[in-house]
DNA sequence: GTACAAAGTTGATGTCTATCAACTTGGGGT
DNA sequence: ACCCCAAGTTGATAGACATCAACTTTGTAC
């Protein structure tokens, strides 16, 4: 972990706003073109994590908001009980820390799941700025809406869907998720370990084990360690029999 | 359902956000004295529910977050599969909607658990406002992020808690939350039925009802029917183990 | 006050998934 | 290329909670 943190450094890479390929995700119309410069002013771009490295940690002081440019990040909230709960995934585009937004500290930690590089947005410039732009405002309600409604989906996979449907769900998240990106919604590599799965989903890491070989055996999917083939999508989708199909579910 | 609508009439008793007795929950520092003014303009209120009426519903155009007055309101969201999750309970000083805020329509329904009169916030000017007063923008965000924070609680709950654990913390919030607005927190009426807890908490029914008989002979509360009465405090906290003490996880 | 339905309780049984344990595979470092 | 530890897989067993069923209480309409 120490020595990770080294290879930190001042992007080499400044992309703006305009030019980024994720610009129609991560700010969907949100803002205008004399807007966007505005907004590239106060924004950091091109920080780089390796594998494992907090991109933030609970309960230090809340700093700014992450965009995920490429690579993976998970979430995590802690008790003092001390056990961990994968509160979400961020992939290129999503924004990760909404949930401290206009709090003092972080209410989760953020850790890296591969190399990934982000662009910050930190606290202060972002109300203020949000504050001037009506349609900043307007994407950040609609960000943090969204957010809510995600984390009610999964409460809702977590109170009454079996393991195969959270595990079908999940997948089918994912999958349209790359799809969004214009990668292979049929063929992409799982960012995170069966451990991250497991946790997410409220379920052991043998029974998330199981089920995919489960899926497997049915023919429904290919998978060898994190590289994942789906095989029979309608099948899937029927199984999470949720709206996974329309929008992503987490 | 039906003739009940008819007893919901333009509030006979309009009172001003300074004089309500929870305007420092609802509004807690947010606005300054003439912002409250300008607040208080499009603020609708008074507007009266019976028990079982609905306050929205889901997938029906977003209109407004309402501010419960007095009463309280459970919602829900529903997949095309047909079952039902509770999300969320609220309670006087309470804000609900904010999971559809910038939304087109709302992402779940609301339903009035008993008698319930609420403060509506119609949406356009909502964000029109917010975007003039900082204050409230900044406010808003909080709530929201808040809201966020609580579902992941929730989901910490769901995926890693037993029955007791998560009774014990549903009963503490509720507790904290009257204690909030000066009223007994060891001695109340539970605003919601078995059935709704049982959905929200991710239980059958008679596990609560088992759950509640175990916590009586164990001497922690006495319960009849919705009328709870705290006991052992110390105890309950420390099976609910997590942060309830400090601040509301629900 | 009575009667009916809804809500709540209690008991018996079954099942999904956690847990424990052993084993295999794979990736990273030297 | 090798080793070693983490990650993943597979099997056996156990437990917490769901489910089914019967019963009691509460609330409410007439």
């Amino acid at each position: 972990m120490a020595q990770t943190i080294k290879l930190q450094k001042a992007s080499p890479l400044k992309v703006s706003c305009q030019q980024c390929s994720l610009s129609n995700l991560c700010l969907p119309l949100a803002v205008n073109e004399q807007d966007l410069d505005r907004l590239e002013d106060v924004i950091e771009q091109g920080r780089i994590y390796n594998r494992g490295d907090y991109v933030f940690e609970q309960n230090s002081p809340f700093r700014s908001c992450v965009a995920v440019r490429s690579g993976a990040i998970k979430t995590t909230v802690v008790t003092e009980n001390g056990d961990e709960q994968v509160t979400g995934f961020y992939l290129p585009g999503e924004l990760v820390g909404l949930d401290s937004l206009s709090s003092d500290n972080y209410a989760c930690s953020a850790k890296a799941l591969e190399r990934t590089s982000v662009c910050e947005l930190p606290a202060e410039h972002l109300e203020e700025l949000s504050h001037k732009l009506p349609g900043l405002q307007h994407h950040f309600f609609h960000l943090m809406s969204q957010e809510i409604q995600s984390s009610h989906q999964l409460a809702l996979m977590l109170s009454k869907r079996t393991a195969e449907e959270r595990i079908a769900s999940l997948l089918l998240s994912l999958s349209s998720r790359f799809h969004r990106r214009r990668l292979s919604p049929t063929h992409f590599q799982l960012p995170m370990a069966r451990n991250d799965i497991a946790n997410f989903l409220g379920l052991a890491v043998e029974t998330v084990s199981r089920v995919f070989t489960r899926f497997q055996q049915q023919g429904l999917l290919n998978a060898r360690g994190r590289e994942v083939e789906l095989l029979d999508v309608e099948s899937l989708k029927q199984m999470a029999q949720d709206s996974s199909d329309t929008k992503p579910c987490i």
